[in-house]
DNA sequence: CTGTTAGCGCATTCAC
DNA sequence: GTGAATGCGCTAACAG
């Protein structure tokens, strides 16, 4: 029993004595011959071990792959930790299995596209990449793009209306135009600071999720009647622990204390609450917290926290099905507040 | 600027008059040309917007890939939910984002591997993955495999010392020959079934973890001089809340009732707990539980479980190192008793 | 150090 | 329906 011959489609065809083509249309179109001399061949093939044509070959044939690569916002380990993020990729993977695609995890810290572009159908971009090279990157290659929480010029891309959700939660935070507002920002700035940023005028626009969300809470300090001037706002570079409780501490820290506070994130908000709670001050009497992204923590906080629920599976559903349906546009899917009792 | 067009080996070296092998060379073998050779190549290929060979048709010449496939246990939705897998993905992508190597999900409830073989270096995979027919593929072909947590033939894998991890935690929680005792086991069987096991001589080799769990499990009960058929065994055939309450409901109904709960997993074990706090029987007193993995939210139960730690991002490191360096022997990595108050 | 040649495994013409 | 030829984009072996 020939187990052990490695066969290929020209080798599989001289054995059986029909020509490659004849082999080739017998897997891959079935119209171009009878059925009977179809599954003459497909049965024979089998008995003799060969399982179809190479994909690779294939592939670099038909310039079709079947896989995608999920940039994901940082490195894999991110992904595992993340809640938020988890949960999109569980969206993209449930909608990418049953199209026969497979998925490629590629790390947001990795240098270059090219060393998978030439491999993919496309990318899935979760987030601005840590690496900000790679924005410029998938801005110029010529495979599909879909992005989710934010945009790459004309590609296909998902995401929340993050301006207006976020006027609303700033408007369910700030109660008086006395309010003194803390903004504790994520990604606000392309820069690796974790710091007090004074001047609003060149925040980074290519992180425009967050743009965006900070746009949204100017609109409602504006309207609430608050001295944009007099608010202070604190960047976070990166969503964990680390980073969020330095600008916690420094906001808080901060004189005249804030009573108000906006956090760009539930970790950041949680993270607020907990350094609150330590300084015996109660929420949210002395100080409201509204948080941004719905994770579960959230609802089992002390006190629960008043948020902007935003469904990531539901995203990765909507990325995968934007890209597998090889859309240019941009889609909007829809938020809910979540009444709590930080504010 | 010839900014759009698409550039191969070949045109780009018509185009500055060099010989395809003098690109390649410059690209890929340093070594076969000048250093100043080299750099005007690679300088005018920059300029020009040509970003180097083509990977899948350098794959395709080379017969390497740098993807790795990760077969999961199950849908990609279930890594995302256990921590303990999640884990073991974070440590297996640390090493292979090392080594430049791409990771590629595979579900382990995917038909057949074909759909991915021809696209990667291996497989790296963790647990018996829920379509069975996946092993005999992975038995059977050509690329290199590295298991975890079970075995396939000759292949390379990594796990803890299943049989006397599981014997030392089954002897913590046997104390008497009169103990009546119920093993909560997890896939001992090949069946989709949570049902009471009476027959153990033909359990399931292949799902060889929890084989080897069993055995260890009996040789406690043997050394504590419990009657091995007045020992009660359930099986979970899926590490879920669904799956386990059934059984731990089984298991606590039937009389007489087991005052010693052996559980395969610390999920079965949590869940375990719940329905005895529920019943208002008392543990350790009345009932002694024990699990096995040592998740963190273990530390957090009423009470605390007793348990086996296994630290699963070591696994997936010591997976993918195994992986990388084409070894082909069995690694174990330590283990260690988590004493909670369970027992 | 450089250029030529022959495939890697396949799919698609185009004649027959 | 079939079979031969061409090329996807590249690398390795060899000759110069």
């Amino acid at each position: 029993m020939p187990e052990n011959k490695t066969w290929t489609l020209k080798s599989i065809a001289k054995m059986l004595g029909v020509s490659n083509a004849t082999v080739s249309n017998a897997f891959s179109r079935p119209d171009q011959l009878s059925a009977k001399r179809r599954q003459e061949i497909l049965a024979s093939c089998k008995e003799l071990g060969y399982a179809g044509p190479n994909k690779a070959a294939q592939s670099l044939r038909k310039g079709l792959f079947n896989i995608v690569a999920l940039v994901l916002p940082d490195s894999v380990e991110y992904m595992v930790t993340d809640p938020v993020a988890s949960k999109f990729v569980q969206g993209v993977a449930s909608v990418l299995e049953k199209n026969k695609v497979n998925l490629l995890l590629f790390s947001g810290i990795s240098e270059n596209i090219n060393s998978v572009s030439d491999f993919v159908d496309g990318f899935i971009c979760y987030g601005s990449p840590r690496n900000t090279e790679l924005i410029e990157q998938l801005r110029l290659t010529r495979k599909k793009v879909v992005t989710a929480d934010f945009d790459i010029d004309r590609k296909a891309s998902v995401s929340i209306d993050n301006e207006n959700a976020a006027c609303e939660i700033a408007k369910l935070a700030i109660q008086s135009p006395d309010d003194k507002i803390a903004v504790l920002g994520l990604r606000l700035l392309d820069t690796e600071l974790t710091c007090r940023v004074y001047d609003t005028s060149n925040l980074d626009i290519d992180c425009s999720i967050a743009h965006q969300r900070f746009i949204g809470y100017k609109k409602a300090i504006e309207q609430a009647g608050v001295q944009l001037s007099s608010v202070g706002i604190w960047n976070v570079h990166e969503n964990n622990h680390h980073f969020a409780l330095m600008a916690v501490k420094a906001a808080l820290n901060a004189k005249p204390r804030a009573n108000v506070i906006i956090c760009m994130s539930d970790l950041i908000a949680l993270i607020a609450l907990q350094e609150i709670n330590a300084m015996g001050i109660s929420v949210p009497q002395d100080i409201r917290v509204v948080g941004f992204d719905g994770i579960d923590e959230a609802l089992r906080s002390t006190p629960t926290l008043t948020t902007i629920h935003q469904n990531s599976e539901e995203k990765g559903i909507k990325a995968a099905e934007l890209f597998i349906n090889k859309a240019t546009h941009t889609e909007k899917i829809p938020y809910h507040v979540v009444y709590g009792k930080s504010c």
